[in-house]
DNA sequence: GCGACAG
DNA sequence: ATCTTGTCGC
């Protein structure tokens, strides 16, 4: 598929937070969304070294899955060099680089992007999910292994599979009822007993329709299809790159 | 100033 | 993210 990236790519902290703020208004936040995608995919990066500085050999991998079967239709993937340091918040700078060119090696459109991190359940509501929804015009949401901005309350957090519990942020301690704060996501649990993940929107779709998804691609274990395969794909591919 | 901090 | 031993459980 095509995706173009019409600007410079930020060379530094203060030119990535300047182009975060210019992009977070086009992250359109309406949905529903796709209410019956056929074709989601997802997204990972597998890194050598120490993962966290710049130069370091990273493998981009997006697999492609029909939801009908959960079956893998696409795989594409891609090797950089790492340009931009981890910085929490920056993360996208980071990894989308190697992510848009493996993209680009795809024949089909996905109808749904599921990124390995958050989406609006940032510090200026713009992760990953939100940017890569941005450049490549496509329905984009967060599933995130760990909390980032936004908290939920433990006890609104039921035991069972598809158990769900409001992820905000600001209002009073961090976790509120009725403390005003602002809903950035949903932790769902997508395997009975299991730890939630953290799902976000990004971009064209709503929290529930997200969630839904996400839920629908997580039959058996806690993370989705779509996030294993290129979790697993992304690693083989940095392997086969490296030692 | 100090701690926290997606992958 | 990546580095790793052992352990519990299906």
């Amino acid at each position: 598929m095509r995706v173009d990236v019409p600007h410079a790519w930020p060379a530094d902290e203060a030119e990535a937070l300047a182009l975060q703020a210019r992009l977070r208004p086009l992250a359109d936040d309406r949905g529903p969304g796709p209410a019956a995608p056929r074709l989601v995919a997802g997204l990972d990066v597998a890194y050598a070294g120490d993962g966290r500085g710049v130069g370091d050999l990273v493998a981009a991998a997006v697999v492609v899955v029909d939801t009908a079967t959960l079956g893998v239709v696409e795989r594409a993937t891609a090797t950089a060099t790492t340009t931009f340091p981890y910085i929490p918040g920056l993360f996208a700078f980071r990894e989308l680089p190697a992510l848009v060119e493996a993209l680009r090696g795809l024949t089909v459109t996905p109808d749904l992007l599921l990124c390995d991190g958050h989406g609006r359940s940032h510090p200026r509501r713009f992760g990953l999910a939100c940017h890569l929804g941005v450049l490549t015009g496509l329905p984009t949401a967060g599933v995130a292994k760990t909390p980032f901005v936004g908290r939920h309350v433990p006890a609104a957090l039921g035991p069972d599979r598809g158990d769900h519990a409001d992820l905000v942020d600001g209002g009073d301690g961090g976790a509120g009822g009725a403390g005003g704060g602002e809903v950035v996501g949903r932790a769902l649990r997508t395997q009975a007993g299991v730890k939630p993940v953290h799902v976000s929107t990004g971009h064209l779709i709503d929290l529930p329709t997200a969630c839904a998804h996400v839920l629908a691609l997580a039959p058996r274990y806690r993370l989705p299809e779509t996030t294993r395969q290129a979790d697993r794909l992304s690693r083989d591919v940095l392997r086969a790159a490296a030692g």
